[in-house]
DNA sequence: TTTTGGTTTAACCATATGGTTAAACCAAAA
DNA sequence: TTTTGGTTTAACCATATGGTTAAACCAAAA
């Protein structure tokens, strides 16, 4: 039988509950419910919603900012790394599907509170210098067709993204069920890559 | 000056905090304030959060289901339907920067609630047999890397719309302020399409 | 067996929040 | 000038909600 502490029960039950309806729309009493423990040990574990909701945002936070240091800081080779990167990223957001419309949503409404917060946790955000100064390079030997490093790297994470938060949409606009769109977006972990790379081609 | 009545001063101030705050974390008080209005007076017109919500949120969808259809039913060829649709679309995008975000996020929280209602509101759902149709002759042709018109369409939209989403995650990630951010989304409007044209090509 | 210190609970509390109501208002019609 | 019907307001109301507290519990140490 599972033996996990009031704490961690908490810490799991609160998870869920911020993912699936944000901070003002969560209720302690439904945390508490879900952890199957009194109300008042949210209090006595966490001390306040605030200060519970910090602990499963930051938590958060660092699922989507991901290893892009890792992979961007190597030497590998350009399509190397995208390939690495997309394959990996969508990994890492299909583990946790709920969580980018979490954080976005969060952040787009209280920018001032993390983004200080969440710089110090990265130490300084991630630095993905190397990255840009290889797409630059690529681009005046005439290897890539001549893109702006930010506009690649953005057009990259919609991709990965993007599919996990517009689903309600995109299942009414294509007419597709669960299982359709699971399908699509598990292709999506090669199909990306290929789409990026083929778009930098000349 | 402005000769608004209540009721649309009611519906323009709702509209601002819902999507400012999402239904959860708005305030009726924090409406009527907005309104400069008796917040009796929301309950007089509109009878309900709920039924205010709805109004505001049916015509938030509408804006990002755009009018696929026009163009993609359309008899014009691939790429160009392509650059039209981004076009528009990032123009319609960019006039309510945050709706996207928004709308799915409630979508999401409450999918039952409105995939029904908005299934009717747009007759059906959008009709892109004819651009699906499309997709699949020009990849048979070998006009186009062969590709599934629903990753293909997913591909696009993620671009266009995406980055209004992430944007406070692209900021951090790329350390840029407004400005470079403004500047990069109005290259966009071209770059879209570009990128998309050419990871078709073969 | 008693003490001790952390843990858990039921009962409360203050405030926020969506919603209601009766009365006051007010411009246009009679 | 009076009546009428829609509009606006202040005062309320019931309930939800985050948070607190004193007492009960309970296992391990003494």
């Amino acid at each position: 039988m599972e033996v996990t502490t009031t704490e961690a029960k908490i810490k799991a039950a609160a998870q869920k509950v911020f993912l699936e309806k944000g901070f003002s729309g969560a209720r302690m009493q439904d945390i508490a419910d879900k952890a199957g423990i009194n109300k008042a040990l949210l209090h006595y574990y966490y001390r306040s919603k605030d200060k519970l909701f910090d602990i499963i945002f930051m938590e958060s936070f660092q699922k989507i900012i991901p290893k892009i240091n890792l992979i961007a800081q190597s030497d590998a080779p350009l399509f190397e790394k995208i390939e690495k990167f997309v394959g990996e990223y969508i990994v890492a957001i299909n583990a946790d599907p709920m969580v980018p419309l979490f954080v976005l949503h969060e952040l787009t409404r209280h920018p001032e509170k993390f983004i200080q917060k969440v710089f110090s946790a990265t130490d300084g955000g991630p630095k993905v210098g190397k990255l840009v100064a290889q797409i630059q390079e690529e681009a005046e030997k005439g290897n890539i067709r001549p893109i702006h490093p930010a506009t690649l790297l953005m057009n990259i994470m919609s991709l990965c993204i993007f599919p996990y938060i517009g689903k309600p949409m995109f299942q009414m606009v294509l007419s597709i069920d669960d299982k359709q769109f699971s399908t699509l977006l598990a292709q999506r972990k090669t199909e990306v890559s290929a789409f990026v790379i083929n778009a930098l081609r000349l």
